[in-house]
Order: C-alpha cells, then structure tokens, then sequence
DNA sequence: GCTTATTTTGACAACTCGTCATTTTTGACA
DNA sequence: TGTCAAAAATGACGAGTTGTCAAAATAAGC
C-alpha cells in the first residue's frame, strides 16, 4: 500500500473524528442538533474544514447510519455461525438485534433516522450506495437460513408463499417491536413492559405458523437464548472496539475507503 | 355553548388553518422545512401571532400527530364493526391500517417523525397527553378483540402468554411493514414487491400459529379482505373530509376543545 | 364614544447554513 | 536547507432560521 503522508493520515483520522463527534449530538437533540459549527468548534477548526469532508449534515449523519449497518452485518455474520440448525440461527440473528438495539444503541437510533425526515435526497450517491448495499447483505444473511431450512426440509413454503415474504415478516416483527420499544411512551401503559419476550415469542408464533421445525419449546429456545446472547454482546464489544481503534488510526479501511470513490 | 365573538372566531380558525399549512411544508422536506416564517408568509401575519397558538414548532408537529391518531382511532372503531368473528375483526384492523397509510398518507408520515427526531421533550405536555390518550384507545381495540376471541374459545393463551403481547405482535408485524415499505429502499431490491400481500399472510400465520380460530383460509380471508377494504376507504374519506369542514369552520371541536385547557 | 383588555406587529439578538476569495501550510525538489 | 507550486484551512459573507418583547393596533365592554 501506499505511504501517507502525515497531513494525509491527519485528514482521514479528521474523518472519524467528525463522525465520533456528530454522534452525541444527534444523540441528544436529535438531527437539529447536529450542527457543523458545533462540530468544528469542539474538534478546533473552522466550518470550511468540515465542508471539505461532508457537503452537508445529512451526509454526516448517512455516512455514520453506513458505518451502522456495517456493525449490524458483522453481528449477523456471526450469528450465524452460531448454531446449524436453521430455525436456530433464526433465532440467534433475532438475539443479534436486541444486542445490537442495546449495545449499539446510537447506531440503532441514526439508522432510523436516517430514512425519515428527507435526509435521503440530499445526502451523496456514493454514501447512499454504501449503506443500501450493506442492507442488502443483511437480508441475504436471513434469505439463506430460511433456503437452507427450505433445503433440509425443515420448512416448506405454504401456496403462494415466498422466501422474502417470511424474511420481511421476522424483519418487520423484530424492527417494529424494537422501535415500538424506543419510541413508544405507550408501550408500558398498554402493558407490555417486556417487550423484548414478547418480540421473540411473536417470532416464534409466526414461524410456527408456518410450520417451520422444529416447532416452538420453551425451555430449549431460552437455553439457546441465553447461550448466545453473551457470545453476541462480547462479539458487539469486540466490533465497537475495532470502530474505536480506526477511528484513532490512520487506516479506516472499512468506512473511508468504501467512501473514498464517491468524491 | 357560549357563543362566540367573530375575533374568537377567526383565532380558531386560524388554529387550523396553520396546521393545514404545515402539512406539505412537512411531508415534502421533514420537520426541518416547517418554517414559522413560511407559514407565516403564507397566511399573510407575522410569525408573532403564530406563536400565540404555539410554542414552537415541535408542538405544530405534535398537533398534528394528535389529529392523525384521532383520526386512526375513528377508523379502527369503523374497522371493528364490519364483522362479529373476533379474527375477522383483527382482519378488519389490519386492513384499516394500509387504508390509514394509503388515504391519510400525510397522518401517517408525521405520526412516525413525532416519536423520532427529539421532538417530544419540547412539546406541551397537554398536547402530549391528548395523543398519547389516543393512542392508548388504539391499543384498547385490539385488545378487545383479543379478549373476545378468548371468550368465545377461539383462542387459547399459551402458557405464560399474555393477550398484550399478541396486541403488540400485530403492532409490530404492521407498523414495522408499513414503515419499511414506506421507508425503505431496500425491500424491492430484496424481492419484496408486494408488501402489503407479505404484511397480511404473516400477521395470519402469526395467529395461525397461536391456533387463533378458525384458521387462515386463503379465498375466505381475501373475498373479506376485498369486501372490507372498499369500506374502510369509504370511511377513511369521510373522516378526512370531517376535517377539512373542520380546518374552515368555527368550532373545531375535536382538536380544539381537547387542546385548549394547556394554554 | 371612551376606555380597558386583547391581539398583532416588527425589530431584535442569536443562531444556523453553505460559499469562496484569500491566506496559510505542506511537501517535493533543487 | 531554501524555494515554490499545489493543497488545505480560514473566516467573513449573504441568506436563512428561531423565539422574545415593547410598542402599536385593534376589539370588546360599558
């Protein structure tokens, strides 16, 4: 590869060093909030700087909504790898997105608010494809258990019925219940006051709906449960750690060199 | 009633008529292109005056989110009463929130920014409360329709199953497709063409696999689906229509009266 | 018609964004 | 080490926003 030379190496860890920045703001108060003079002031230098990195806070906030999904693949990627029975695996990318709800709260929180609010039209082509694509691996991750439960006869699919329409369905169930859990005020008033059962037991119904075997026992799924979840939070740790390092270091492979191309 | 003078009148006109001005400045450009100033332009007073109905911009926002959950609410009381089979009710709900998506577009888009974006804590609490009653009333439908189905025998509760955590299944199940149909470029890419037909067969075989009866049969559920539909948009037309007369009559009872003890 | 209460106004300070000519810094090369 | 072109950082600019408040205009009560 390459050397850099040091300026370079201070512009691209500048780079992170934004974003590391943007996060607590949209955090706390929300894309309004995020505001480039605020950035430029904290990190010591001028708007003009920052504008040679972003056009615009939208594309702040899409390239950290991007280096989001990124850390959700990567948890998938290993939740898979976590059983071989593919209604378990099912239930272990399920476990994935509660861990990734909670240990990677502020990801969670700017994926969503990412799609609303016109962010999408004003942020850069590149960014945008960055992200759709690790979306898209996200959903292949799930497409395949489900083919290979297809495959080994586990499941067969009912008339009519299509692979991506039981993917979209554990999609919709585990992100509506999750985001219904963080913004509702609701929620506890309606009596749901654990929402993260009732999400997997829901899964469950629904896979058992369709008949997917093994069916639905209580007390071997929340074994596996709690097998998996501490593997998956200390996997979270170790991505979050990664993330912390690069952005520190000179080389953000992941994120900056995806984006490199898009200017 | 007290009778009014024409100067109190036209203050509550007004009232409306500033919100119906909000509407298109929100859905085409989010919370960030609803400007005091451009609603002030547009209705020929200064931005003072506005600020006389509301605090600030959040709480029009919020105004809004509140109209559109009562008008949600009318539907699912219209929904309810197309049939008297507790599935076929929980049917007709579902229905009615694509309907909700479709005719009341607007409602539907502003009812997720409000939760998002840290829009809440700057809002009135009066304001709050009225939405969040509404809500609850929602969530108060479903449920009834649970219990019912419970008392006739149709259902039975699995073990440790609670008749709030099925309400949220199906929340989740159609909110969460509905906002990633909505929102997500992703899900044609991923081969979900069709999202609503997907939404419906797994809300289906979610109560398929609560053995919810009688059990999903697909010509019976779409000959009810057709015949209900066609109702509900009837329904959902005359309730927007509601509001309109409203938006340029004197007494805005709904919104208004509920409103006005949080000045 | 006069007076008091209410409502509207518009200028204010403080903030934001995105641009771009100007100044500063950098690093390659002699 | 000194020179100099190229690259990067600066900061002032115009145009926009928000929320406030004393002063002016208007309505209501008598």
């Amino acid at each position: 590869m390459v050397t850099l030379t040091p300026k370079q190496r201070e512009i691209r860890s500048r780079e992170q060093r934004i974003l590391t920045h943007a996060v607590p703001l949209i955090r706390d108060g929300g894309l309004a909030a995020l505001s480039m003079d605020t950035i430029a002031r904290e990190m010591c230098c001028t708007r003009g700087t920052i504008y040679n990195h972003f056009p615009n806070k939208e594309d702040i906030a899409l390239s950290l909504a991007a280096r989001a999904v990124q850390r959700r693949l990567r948890l998938f990627e290993y939740a898979i790898t976590l059983s071989d029975q593919p209604r378990e695996r099912m239930a272990a990318i399920g476990i994935s997105c509660e861990v990734y709800a909670d240990l990677m709260a502020d990801d969670f929180l700017i994926e969503q608010m990412v799609r609303h609010d016109s962010v999408w039209p004003k942020t850069s082509e590149g960014r945008r494809k960055v992200l759709l694509n690790c979306e898209q691996q996200c959903i292949v991750q799930v497409g395949m258990s489900v083919h290979e439960a297809l495959g080994c006869g586990d499941l067969q699919l009912p008339r009519g019925g299509r692979v991506e329409d039981i993917v979209f369905g554990l999609w919709s169930l585990v992100y509506g219940g999750l985001v219904l859990e963080a913004t509702s005020p609701s929620l506890a008033e309606a009596g749901i006051a654990q929402a993260r059962v009732a999400i997997r037991r829901n899964c469950n119904a629904m896979l058992d709906g369709l008949a997917w075997q093994p069916l639905y026992n209580a007390s071997k799924y929340s074994r596996f449960v709690r097998r998996v979840q501490l593997k998956l939070e200390a996997r979270a740790k170790e991505i979050l750690a990664d993330a912390t390092a690069e952005s520190n270091d000179m080389d953000a492979k992941h994120v900056t060199s995806a984006i490199e191309g898009t200017r």
